[in-house]
DNA sequence: GGGAGAGACGTTTTT
DNA sequence: CGTCTCTCCC
């Protein structure tokens, strides 16, 4: 793909203004966007890899495609969906029940389901979108699920708009994790120009996010064009190769094919092995990881990979108590905590009282059903008199207006235009900082995260765009310096020379189904989790040149805490006392003859 | 609107 | 097993 690009480059026939790289993750994207950059060919810094999300932003964005739906473009954060769903109409069941209900909307929109013949939407489901649009309308936002759907309507019915002819040439890589309406959105994209895509159904994990691998089998087909087999795996050992295709051949859902070995590559090397507790599993991947980085491996050449933080974090706790550099991907988000939802909130109403979302956030914070009766009734008020929700508050909180049962929203009201008052007294950047953190121990990761973005920022403004980038969009380093621990669908795209993949026990890959599930999605499930486990092997890496045969550890406990099990929705096989008792994968028993058999012991 | 007791849920991911 | 959520009652 790479070097396609560059001869089209050099030969003068693209500017790289019209090649468009896009994939589903951020990371992935970044990756891409790298190997196009690193290309010798005039030009390269201007080619663009990037989510399908951040071009759909963009054009959305630049054409106020939202604005004339009399919608806008201001994504919720998932913390923000709280109050919205104790908005909702408890008409629409439980709280959970609305909650799926969300996602059943967004999922109709991923799958273009409204446009699958013979589709109809119950009355109930439209009459539950049409309540949960009145709310994003009322409060200026979007959930996170429409912003594709939203891209692709607007190309779908504007022909004559500019995107369907911007590129001439597209990359999709990942195209098995994208679902019905990414793929249509990147159709229209790609329409007046060449379309490459690569994927892979082996590899498709995201059925949760309603991905639509189907559409990789029926690419060439449909759109009448070239199908390249990669039959090689030009990375693995030939070890690792023949334990991946032993494995998928399990799957009855797929294309039957091998995936070649490469014995250049060399065997590299295998360890299964079974510990009695996870304490001990994650004290013997941390000593081995130790151990590699004392004998000269460098840090990111290794990755754990951990389907559940439960088994990921105690290696990474150890590993950094070792003093090895490392890095998890489980680690806690600066927005984790309530107190920190909070002061992002007030920060961000500080800048746009205007901001709906936030006032409506802040206004029912700390009470248990969001203050959703009182508020209720603000919002037929606004719906009626076209006010924003901080001018009828102010006007509630003044006396010129007067709503029933409103009395202690009212006065919640009064503590944060009280709080806005003091922030807007502090001079400087500094001092506002120490004003709206007043207690940065309670929130230490944003007050970390604020401290580091401080020297950028010139005004209150940047220190809000800065931090808010560097929360939900953090940089993706160029030279990785630490062991990694991840999950297996972080891991998607990745390679290393060292892969751990720790607790694979039966009850989590696979997982175990809900009683009751009907016995098509079981299979297509235990499918799906078998596919995991395989992205999970093939992360491995041989450098037969750099002397690193290619290294891949498999290890899983017998016992752990019951309540951690619990937490993790990892089915136990018994529980005795506080114990969950613990057994192999079935995976392991699928890996062929060349697997090394299961041991105990040290790594 | 708040408290007590019963019952349901818990994961992986995109901006 | 803990925590969140729902229901019922004041």
């Amino acid at each position: 793909m790479k070097r396609r690009v560059a001869r089209l480059l050099e030969d003068g026939s693209l500017s790289a203004g019209q090649v468009l790289a896009v994939t589903f993750t951020r990371v992935a994207a970044e990756d891409l966007h790298r190997e196009l950059v690193s290309l010798e060919v005039p030009n390269a810094e201007d080619l663009n890899g990037r989510t399908l999300h951040s071009l759909a932003m963009e054009i959305l964005m630049r054409n106020h495609v939202m604005e004339t739906l009399g919608r806008t473009p201001r994504p919720l954060n998932g913390f923000e969906l709280n109050p919205l769903l104790e908005d909702l109409n408890p008409a629409y069941g439980t709280k959970h029940e609305r909650r799926k209900l969300i996602g059943a909307y967004v999922a109709a929109w991923s799958r273009l389901q409204h446009e699958v013949p013979g589709y109809a939407a119950t009355a109930a489901e439209q009459a539950f979108a049409d309540e949960l649009t009145d709310w994003l309308v009322l409060h200026q936002a979007m959930h996170i699920g429409e912003v594709i759907p939203h891209l692709y309507q607007y190309l779908r019915d504007n022909p004559g708009a500019p995107e369907r002819g911007e590129f001439r040439h597209i990359l999709i890589d990942e195209y098995q994790d994208l679902n019905r309406v990414e793929q249509e959105a990147l159709a229209l994209l790609g329409e007046a120009g060449a379309v490459c895509v690569i994927g892979d159904d082996d590899q498709s994990i995201y059925s949760f996010k309603h991905a639509h691998p189907a559409g990789v089998r029926e690419w060439a087909q449909v759109h009448n064009a070239e199908d390249h087999e990669i039959g090689e795996c030009r990375r693995c050992p030939t070890t690792i190769v023949q334990m991946a295709n032993s494995l998928i051949g399990f799957n009855q859902d797929r294309l039957p094919r091998q995936m070649a070995e490469r014995p250049e590559n060399g065997v590299g090397q295998v360890v299964i092995r079974q510990f009695q507790t996870a304490d001990d599993e994650a004290a013997a991947v941390a000593a081995k990881i130790a151990q590699l980085i004392e004998d000269g491996v460098a840090p990111g050449d290794i990755i754990v990979l951990a389907q559940r933080a439960a088994f990921g974090t105690p290696v990474f706790h150890r590993l950094r108590d070792a003093g090895v550099p490392c890095k998890s991907y489980y680690e806690e988000s600066a927005l984790e905590t309530e107190a920190a939802q909070e002061r992002f909130a007030v920060f961000k109403l500080f800048l746009d009282q205007e901001d709906r979302v936030s006032l409506r956030w802040l206004l029912g914070c700390n009470h248990n059903r969001w203050h959703a009766p009182a508020y209720g009734r603000v919002m037929a008020h606004m719906r009626q008199s076209g006010l924003s929700p901080w001018e009828t508050m102010t006007q509630l909180a003044s006396g010129t207006l007067s709503i029933p049962h409103t009395a202690s929203l009212v006065a919640r009201f009064n503590e944060i235009v009280h709080e806005l008052d003091g922030l807007s007294q502090a001079e400087g950047l500094d001092a506002f900082i120490a004003a709206w953190l007043p207690d940065p121990e309670a929130v230490s990761l944003l007050h970390e995260a604020v401290t580091a973005c401080r020297e950028e920022a010139e005004d209150v403004g940047q220190l809000f765009d800065g931090l808010y980038d560097a929360i939900t969009a953090p940089e993706v380093p160029l030279e990785v310096a630490e062991v990694r621990v991840m999950s297996l669908h972080k891991s998607k795209g990745l390679s290393s020379r060292y892969v751990f993949i720790v607790g694979c026990v039966e009850g989590l890959i696979p997982s175990r189904p809900e009683a009751g599930t009907p016995q098509d999605i079981v299979r297509a499930k235990l499918e799906e989790d078998r596919r995991l486990f395989y992205v999970g092997l093939t992360r491995v890496k041989a450098s037969p040149e750099a002397g690193r045969p290619g290294y891949l550890a498999i290890t899983y406990p017998m016992r752990m805490p019951a309540a951690e099990a619990f937490r993790s929705q990892i089915a136990a096989v018994s529980t005795q006392g506080n114990v969950a008792v613990l057994r192999a994968s079935r995976f392991l028993a699928q890996l062929g003859p060349t697997a090394p058999a299961p041991a105990v012991g040290e790594l």
